[in-house]
DNA sequence: AGCACCGGGGAGAGCGCTTCCAGACCCGCG
DNA sequence: CGCGGGTCTGGAAGCGCTCTCCCCGGTGCT
């Protein structure tokens, strides 16, 4: 820095000032030192830089699962489950105007305090966090640490803490209204996991609102959001209710297993079986039939996160709060 | 800090020492700080430690994708590809010992700068880079950057840079010569994209292999890693060749894809055409049957890179060197 | 008993930046 | 022509830590 204040025949705070886009500069100058800290190749030290503006200029992106002993790594699941992709993308496009890295970390039950070490630390300004388990306990432990968080979903346990969700209900009455308009009378479904609030709400609403039409006892099976899961449980569902012709499956990696699984049984989709998947994803269109589903707005989440991430660690007194999307049905062939 | 130094009645240095783990401390006095610290909760300010020590304990793993148009965006299919689990999981797994932390970046051609200034601005001590791209200028950039780094692959234009790789011609020969022992005489093969080392060498070692066994004019389609692209590739694999009872796909996702062709166009696998993939990735699970396949360790090989990077960045001066890992065939179902 | 040596702790500088504060300069007005 | 006020720049402090250097006290030797 003293060299480009040397090079510029200006002060160090001259150069700084015109780094950090400080109005006040004299245009002239401004040019005077751009062209030098061109020339010197100069790039700003980052560790000093926070030392004293106490701000790291990245947020964290972390992404916890709970550790579901009989599958393989949960990092195999983060890296498979397009998802994940698709909060990345939002949050990395939304923060980009502001300047602000996005550190991604994946994380499992056994390293929490390792995570909240991490925040702890000051490496971030604040955090996105990606938990759907009920049970975990992340959630209150980062919001303890007081540093500015927005959550992924409505937290489990009350927590004054913003979040931004879909309104799973509503996302459920599309995907049983379809069904029902297309002709099917024996519906069932492949839910979530139960301790997942997004597992339990799309079931939850996808069977009143058939009850409330004549269909009580709409037969369930939990599923696990992989795809492997979609197809076992697709296979249990049919072995115990042959008579099936409406299957809503509550995430679109399990509608590829659940499709393969009916069309293995001899089961023509849609015609004997129509599926109804959930997200949208990519994985929609690796289904084939391609997968009708229920759209949610994933990117567009991640984004309105970022957002207000970076209102609360810009105002740090603001109030939380929650803002809920609504998800659309995405008509393809499949139901 | 000056707390912690207060409570505990010793200086700052002292405080310091043992947050360190400096053994000349007096291990009661060591045991006094520790207490202090655990009272007022003390955790070091990154930045001010980084700023003197001129580390930042952690390393960036930048994931290189070229920007293909035809298909979604480049974080989906990061995010979709167990290979970049399996890399993240081997490399986190290597680096918490050395308490480093790994900062996962997509990117693609279009943000390289975005890169570039990030590495310059000393975020990270060194970067493990994942690229396979032939004409990707990442490599080089990130090499004349001077930083120490560690590439996934050989890099196709001559670095001056370590690396380590798998014995990609080892591994299609294993399995051309696993189709050949299992009777298959009309081999055919789905190559990965040719503008990747990994898959002209697979293509080269598979067709010269068995040219050298009387196999001249292997039929092959150039493939792009993914499913959707295994399953058009085998469309047209079959509707030109037919009467092929040896299929070698390049990648376990490109199989997964294949093989649904294969059998949808009415072929039992194995017994009409027996299919050898190549990762042993999770997809190779997810496949009907189950896929025989070559076992690249890319779990072990991504903390190789991760244990070379360390090296590189406690002792500056060292020669880049590179390691090369041998496949093995993993036999299963499909062939 | 005195001296050299060594182990272990304290003082203080300084890492590279931002920012407060003061001062220089210029303009316009009385 | 002088002075007030405003604009812009420079000086310098200080962010929280590490680490060198120095000093102190204890030990073992002569």
């Amino acid at each position: 820095m003293d060299q480009v204040a040397e090079a510029a025949g200006v002060s160090r705070a001259t150069v700084s000032r015109v780094i950090n886009g400080v109005p006040s500069v004299d245009s002239k100058i401004r040019e005077i030192v751009q062209r030098a800290i061109a020339e010197t190749g100069y790039v700003p030290n980052v560790a000093a830089r926070s030392l004293v503006t106490r701000r790291s200029n990245s947020v964290a992106l972390v992404i916890s699962e709970p550790d579901r002993p009989h599958d393989s790594s949960f990092l195999n699941r983060v890296f498979t489950d397009p998802y994940f992709g698709r909060i990345t993308a939002g949050a990395t496009g939304a923060l980009r105007p502001h300047d602000i890295h996005l550190v991604i970390i994946p994380t499992d039950s056994t390293d929490h305090h390792r995570v909240i070490r991490y925040l702890r630390q000051g490496h971030v300004d604040g955090v996105l966090l990606i938990s759907s388990h009920e049970r975990d306990p992340l959630p209150r432990l980062v919001h303890d640490l007081g540093i500015p968080a927005v959550v992924s979903a409505r937290p489990a346990s009350p927590l004054a803490a913003s979040f931004v969700d879909v309104d799973q209900r509503f996302g459920a009455q599309l995907a049983a209204e379809h069904l029902l308009a297309r002709g099917c009378r024996r519906l069932a479904t492949i839910s979530g996991p139960l301790d997942i609030p997004a597992g339990q709400d799309r079931l939850d609403a996808f069977r009143s609102y058939l009850a409330d039409r004549g269909h009580p006892d709409v037969p369930a099976v939990e599923g696990d959001f992989t795809r492997a899961g979609g197809e076992e449980c697709a296979r249990r569902l049919l072995a115990a209710h042959p008579d099936v012709d409406g299957l809503f499956v509550a995430s679109d990696l399990m509608s590829e297993g659940a499709l393969r699984a009916v069309q293995d049984l001899g089961r023509g989709v849609p015609r004997d079986v129509a599926v109804v998947g959930f997200d949208d994803s990519s994985a929609a269109l690796d289904c084939r039939p391609l997968l009708t589903t229920v759209r949610q707005p994933v990117e567009e989440m991640a984004a309105e996160m970022a957002e207000m991430l970076m209102a609360h660690i810009t105002s740090p007194g603001r109030l939380p709060r929650s803002v809920t999307f609504q998800p659309t049905l995405v008509v393809r062939e499949s139901a």
